[in-house]
DNA sequence: CCCCGGCACTATGGATACATTTCCTGCCAA
DNA sequence: TTGGCAGGAAATGTATCCATAGTGCCGGGG
């Protein structure tokens, strides 16, 4: 890809990982010391590492105090999907005037995808990776077509958000995805029409509707999200200090 | 005011008061022993205040390539106006549900102090700092409201683009200047009544207007905007090699 | 018994020294 | 003259060391 060959990017990138797979919880202390030596470089990287992350807004950072992963609120969560789905849906709006023939076969391709991932009557879990990653280029795509370059840098950026990205599929209710995928659909020919307005609408319900679904299946299955401490409910005890525990 | 008591932190308020400033020009090399001679410090401190100056967009970075003043182009401002647009229309949708009377007694407080400041007739030059903070804090004001962080934030953002920014103030028109105002009296008087949708509507045109005069700005006196560089027209040949000029 | 102050330890911030990459320059050959 | 290659100067990336702020413990005093 784009070179890892620095160690500060390497570093970035193996933290962002472990970060969004959940291997470092929201809360989390970032002790420079030990990272270093995990990841098998000096601190020097490590901070740049840290410092970059932090206005990607996976961690905090406070002078003398040092670095931690960065919790959110559910109402932070729900604020990402907010504007989300207004950012989203201003991109329909613009990508409606801009619509190329390229850019309708791209739609459509990304559409046939998804049709030929769901066509089992289910999403199979080793098509998941797929699927998700189709998903994550449809919205990318009417994304770029809108050509305002700060909508796809600000919804990058709220995919850090846990929960809130695109790359999140809640995978237990297949008519939910087939619903959801068929947004998709009516999203490219409205497109394809040059009905932004149109576009625009469904792409702002096919993600207001992404987090009711959330909030639903938070209520259902607490137990999917627990590595998601915006949803921990009880969660005034922060874990994080895992290190002392007291003798019960 | 926040501790600005860690070298990193000092650098970094100094190296963007120099770009906001025009000190430093869009496309300018930041070398880093000289800068860090310049401001006292070493490397590591300097590295790491460019390092966050490049996720606040204001400056670019390159591996074994080094910092750079961001450049912008007139589709990035132009860009950047329209986010905002929608972004704080969003934010008096939201604070409309959210009005107290605190709130209504601080905006109309910020609608008062316009109003004085614009008494005279026409904006003299010594109040225009105060203006400025007073529109800095009107815009800010609603967003808070608004109750959605990511709103602020963003916005924030986008106020690192130059001139789209609210510090930029048009003055030369004084009618303009008026009118923008009436625009706050109207979106706080419509917010007072919980209007929503009517706040909304007159925000988004309050700054698609302040784009559309940026651009009208921009042809009559284009002098006033060479330190601006994405509105330096023929700008194929970069300045910031100002250290060898050929002797011609 | 609780509170306060000081001390030691730990972790972070910053500086310097070293390694690596880039890029400029000058030379050579086509 | 021009293109390319090689060598070196310069700038960036990284490691290590020192300084300093933060934190928790301990003891003394109220």
């Amino acid at each position: 890809m784009t070179e890892p060959h620095t160690s500060t990017e390497l570093a970035m990138r193996k933290l962002r990982e472990a970060i969004l797979s959940g291997d470092l919880l929201p809360g989390d202390k970032l002790h420079q010391d030990r990272l270093a030596e995990m990841l098998g470089i000096s601190r020097t990287p490590l901070r740049a590492a840290l410092t970059t992350l932090v206005q990607t807004g996976l961690v905090t950072y406070e002078s003398n105090r040092g670095f931690a992963v960065r919790e959110f609120s559910f109402d932070e969560v729900a604020g990402a999907f907010a504007v989300r789905a207004e950012l989203e849906a201003m991109a329909c709006r613009l990508a409606a005037g801009q619509m190329t023939e390229a850019a309708n076969q791209h739609l459509a391709r990304l559409v046939a995808d998804g049709d030929r991932l769901l066509e089992p009557g289910r999403l199979l879990p080793e098509k998941l990776a797929d699927y998700r990653q189709m998903n994550v280029d449809f919205h990318t795509t009417v994304m770029q077509l809108s050509g305002n370059p700060w909508i796809i840098s600000f919804v990058q950026s709220l995919h850090n958000v846990p929960a809130a990205s695109d790359r999140v599929i809640m995978w237990r209710d297949f008519r939910v995805i087939e619903r959801s995928h068929d947004d998709h659909r009516r999203i490219a020919h409205a497109l394809a029409l040059g009905q932004g307005e149109r576009a625009s609408a469904i792409m702002r319900e096919h993600i207001t509707f992404a987090l009711e679904h959330l909030h639903l299946q938070l209520q259902l299955y607490p137990q999917d999200f627990l590595r998601i401490p915006a949803f921990d409910k009880p969660a005034k005890t922060r874990p994080g200090d895992r290190s002392k525990r007291t003798t019960a």
